[in-house]
RNA sequence: GGGCGCUUAGCUCAGUUGGUUCAGAGCACUUGGUUUACACCCAAGGGGUCGGGGGUUCGAAUCCCUCAGCGCCCACCA
């Protein structure tokens, strides 16, 4: 058969998924075997393929099709999330660009715009998935408004209210003016920006005092009310108990004094909103201050605000502070570098704001999540995360889960009277009226005197019972799949969402299961460029993912992701790891072409070179399987493709291949080549999980009749390790290496040499096979009688030279302290070695024997060193 | 301010309880090589005071102290 000289990913990437999609290899049901689940993060419902995604989704995959091969039930649930904020902000900008306002639609109109419009970009992103290769059960797919999905997280609100855990608070919240919502603080990003501060004179009622203050803020004067010094600071003591006037509103305010004025910071004077600033609102309440909310919903002052009302505020500031350098009471300005809290996904400035929302209680229902992670019945990796996680759910607040937007789950509260204190929590609208009437003290009421809540819930309440819901059981907890599938067992996604998502999923896992959502999560690192820049938009160093599959092949993009991103690390990504993973991909492809352009004989017998070369392989794979899979028990998944890639080229091609391909012209014996063939399919297989296509295709093309896809085939067992191989081959290796070396160093070329050697037949590899021969025997003669002389072959020489030179005794006392104190770290060292698993399971029986052997006389060196010394 | 982590070859990083896989890997680089699977290749090679200083130890990249630099998380900042 005519194979081409170079692998063509494209030609064949559609053709297998398509393949294992009809086949169903993806999908999953309950049965008897065990299950291996893992559920996808979900990405926005109209977000984009990003590489932060394609590194995320190809862990996964490569877990999930690990664990198919390893015979589990793997089941890979996808699925998308509404993104309340991100989508809504779209659709509004959107409706916007068509001329609509949202204030003009009614909330079922701008509803079913959203819908039109989700379905029409919705689950781009899931396709874009496939393309990469991501083996998910397509079947189960969700989303997080299906009603499905929808009915669980109202049937937890109203679980949760029922144990008395959600609860309408007058709060101080973060209020993004752009999207007009107010947000949990985690959605709030603080980053040091360059601004002003202003120093204000206050004039002193009845006097020609003045006061100054510092302010960042001027804009929020006509929201004062009072200033505040602390009691002790000298400079003061005299305004305290006085009243001061705002500038321009010539409001009259009194001087107070509080202990958390820092008379350090600025005057030492803090001007006092408490509608606008925590700080200021708990000030406030230990001094009965009014609170004055100066702000509109879209960022504008509100009517407090003089000729300032309805100018948005930074443009208000700019005026308000020229006003007041006119008038005489801007003392000055300064630059000044202040952390300024933006929307993570509007970037807006949020406002902090006083505002009645619901909030849910988390300090109790925190604590066996905290344990949990604590304890390692859930894993992080990498561990590091543990603490992060510790420090943030130790100090937990309270949940703020109102938005005041549409596109969401809408809150399950309603209303039946002006009265907002008044209200029930239930499913629906006909539960709500029949719970309304069961109440006393209340007449009948209908439908139309009922109205719920317009405020949806935050996103993150419905993704945070994500791994139950998936499986439905919330709804029907006795199902069969959440009953087989919960928990699941690994979860893999970025470390910016540990708040938002990871730690709450463990928090509603055992709020509402008594169970973990998941055994471990693997958090993997940011993808940045290579100059370690974040990938943005803005910085056009984000590369198309799309077309980085059409250049390279998905099989080439997902291990060039692979190559260096350890757990954790952040992952300075470059397109030449792509181009990595191709040339992988082509050195593969070759030793297929090798293997098929071999005619196999009759002959029954191998040669005595290819009976080493296997043998040692042999012990080779298995030895690099063993570390594979290691490396995945520590979720190492870069160091697992690092030793598969490095088996495959170095260890099969360059060395096994080399050895035993058939000189030229001439055929290669049965044994071998089945031997070889069974070498390569291994090699596969374990390949399979990071690079699908490729080793899909190859495998279509050597497997044997009744072999199925290699996707259902099965991973391989570490056989057994003959490390003496290993070690005389190693050797060998080491002598020919000397020999290529010394070529070089004349400058003889092989072909010169095969010239000199034989004109008739030019055969290098026949040159190279007979020193691997004679090697090999030397190399395997010359170990056995290291062994023999009593000299541990994983002994390195020189340590043997220097501890046999310190055994030999000098008379001179000072001298033998020393030497006491070495022969017994000696001791230590033979004694650990000796104690060590690892060690013992591997070592040969003479080179145990060898070391208790050490250990004797190093105790008795002690003895005679011992006596010297007492006397 | 509280917490966590990092600093090892030109780059990205491994390096388990201190010793014998301890100074490593991949990439990059240099040199030599294509009539025979693969130049998307083969072979050989150069490169590091393990951030600085101090300590413990027979022995330190590894443990302790200290200094310097970088990064992350949380809180606060008029």
């Amino acid at each position: 058969m005519e194979i081409e000289k170079s692998f063509d990913a494209k030609k064949i990437q559609s053709k297998w998924y398509k393949h294992w999609t009809k086949n169903g290899y993806f999908s999953s049901i309950p049965n008897e075997k065990t299950p291996f689940t893992i559920v996808i993060p979900p990405p926005n419902v109209t977000g984009i393929l990003h590489m932060g995604h394609m590194l995320n989704n190809t862990i996964q995959d490569v877990l999930i099709r690990k664990a198919r091969l390893e015979g589990f039930n793997a089941c890979w649930v996808p699925g998308t999330d509404h993104a309340s904020i991100a989508t809504e902000a779209k659709v509004v900008k959107h409706l916007k660009e068509k001329g609509i306002q949202k204030e003009d639609l009614s909330r079922d109109k701008f509803l079913s715009h959203a819908w039109d419009w989700t379905e029409k970009y919705g689950g781009k992103i899931l396709d874009q998935l496939k393309r990469l290769g991501c083996s998910c059960d397509w079947s189960r797919t969700k989303f997080t408004l299906d009603s499905d999905m929808s009915e669980s997280v109202i049937k937890v609100f109203i679980d949760l209210h029922e144990k008395g855990l959600i609860y309408r608070g007058y709060k101080m919240v973060n209020w993004d003016p752009e999207a007009k919502t107010t947000l949990s603080n985690e959605e709030v990003v603080f980053v040091e920006e360059e601004t002003k501060i202003y120093f204000i004179s206050y004039k002193i009622s009845e006097s020609d005092d003045e006061i100054h203050v510092a302010t960042t803020r001027p804009e929020t004067i006509f929201g004062d009310t009072a200033i505040a010094v602390n009691p002790k600071d000298t400079r003061y003591q005299k305004f305290i108990g006085q009243n001061a006037s705002i500038p321009i509103l010539n409001k009259s305010i009194p001087i107070i004094s509080d202990d958390l004025v820092d008379p350090e910071f600025g005057t030492g004077c803090l001007k006092i909103t408490p509608a606008h600033s925590e700080n200021d609102k708990e000030i406030g309440d230990r001094h009965n201050l009014e609170l004055l909310d100066i702000l509109n919903d879209d960022g504008s002052l509100n009517h407090f605000n003089l000729h300032y009302s309805g100018m948005d505020r930074f443009e208000a500031r700019k005026k308000i502070v020229v006003e007041l350098n006119s008038m005489g009471a801007l003392i000055k300005s300064e630059p000044y570098v202040t952390k300024i809290g933006r929307s993570e996904r509007t970037n807006c400035i949020i406002e902090p704001r006083l505002s009645k929302q619901w909030f849910l209680k988390m300090e109790k229902i925190a604590k066996p999540a905290l344990n949990a992670v604590l304890n390692n019945e859930v894993q992080f990796f990498p561990k590091k995360f543990k603490n992060i996680y510790r420090n943030w759910m130790e100090n937990i607040r309270d949940w703020n889960i109102s938005r005041q937007l549409w596109w969401g789950h809408r809150i399950p509260v309603y209303y039946y009277t002006n009265d907002k204190n008044n209200y029930v929590v239930a499913e629906n609208i006909d539960e709500a009226l029949k719970l309304i009437n069961q109440k006393k003290g209340f007449e009948y009421v209908n439908k139309e005197k009922i109205y719920q809540e317009n405020d949806v819930l935050d996103t993150w309440f419905s993704s945070w019972i994500w791994p139950i819901s998936v499986f439905d059981g919330i709804r029907n907890p006795d199902n069969k799949d959440f009953k087989y599938y919960y928990p699941t067992n690994d979860l893999v996604t970025g470390p910016d969402i540990l708040f938002f998502w990871v730690a709450r999923m463990i928090v509603s896992g055992y709020e509402f299961k008594k169970n973990k959502p998941f055994n471990s999560v693997y958090f993997t690192g940011l993808v940045r460029d290579k100059l370690g820049r974040k990938m943005s938009k803005q910085l056009g160093n984000s590369p198309d993912a799309l077309k980085l599959i059409d250049k390279f092949g998905a099989d080439s993009v997902r291990v060039g992701l692979l190559f260096s991103a350890p757990a954790g690390n952040d992952l300075l990504f470059d397109e030449s790891l792509c181009q990595q993973g191709k040339n992988f991909s082509n050195k593969i492809w070759n030793s297929l072409r090798l293997l098929k352009s071999w005619t196999v004989s009759e002959k029954l017998s191998e040669p005595k070179t290819s009976t080493i070369a296997s043998k040692w392989f042999e012990s080779k794979f298995n030895s690099k399987l063993n570390d594979v899979e290691d490396f995945f028990r520590k979720y190492r998944i870069s160091d697992a493709l690092i030793t598969i890639y490095k088996l495959i080229w170095e260890d099969y091609c360059s060395w096994y291949l080399e050895i035993i391909k058939p000189n030229y012209g001439e055929s290669i014996d049965q044994v071998t080549y089945k031997k070889t063939l069974m070498y390569f399919k291994k090699c596969l297989k374990i390949l399979h999980p990071f690079m699908p296509f490729l080793t899909e295709e190859i495998w279509s093309l050597i497997k044997d009749q009744k072999e199925s896809s290699i996707i259902i085939s099965n991973w391989p067992n570490i056989g057994s390790i003959d490390s003496n191989y290993i070690e005389n081959f190693q050797h060998t290796q080491k002598i020919i290496t000397n020999i290529r070396k010394f070529r070089n160093v004349n400058g003889i070329s092989v072909n010169k040499r095969i010239e000199l050697l034989s004109k008739n037949k030019p055969d290098y590899n026949f040159e190279f096979k007979e020193i691997v021969l004679k090697l090999v025997n030397v190399s395997i003669e010359f170990n056995n009688e290291k062994i023999n002389n009593n000299l541990s072959s994983i002994m390195v020489e020189s340590k043997e030279y220097f501890i046999s030179n310190n055994f030999e005794l000098k008379d001179d006392l000072s001298n033998i302290r020393q030497q006491l104190d070495y022969n017994l770290g000696f001791l230590k060292s033979i004694q650990s070695k000796l104690n060590n698993k690892k060690f013992v399971d591997n070592a040969p029986k003479q080179v145990l024997l060898n070391e208790q052997k050490k250990e004797r006389d190093t105790l008795e060196k002690i003895k005679i060193l011992e006596n010297k010394l007492s006397k």
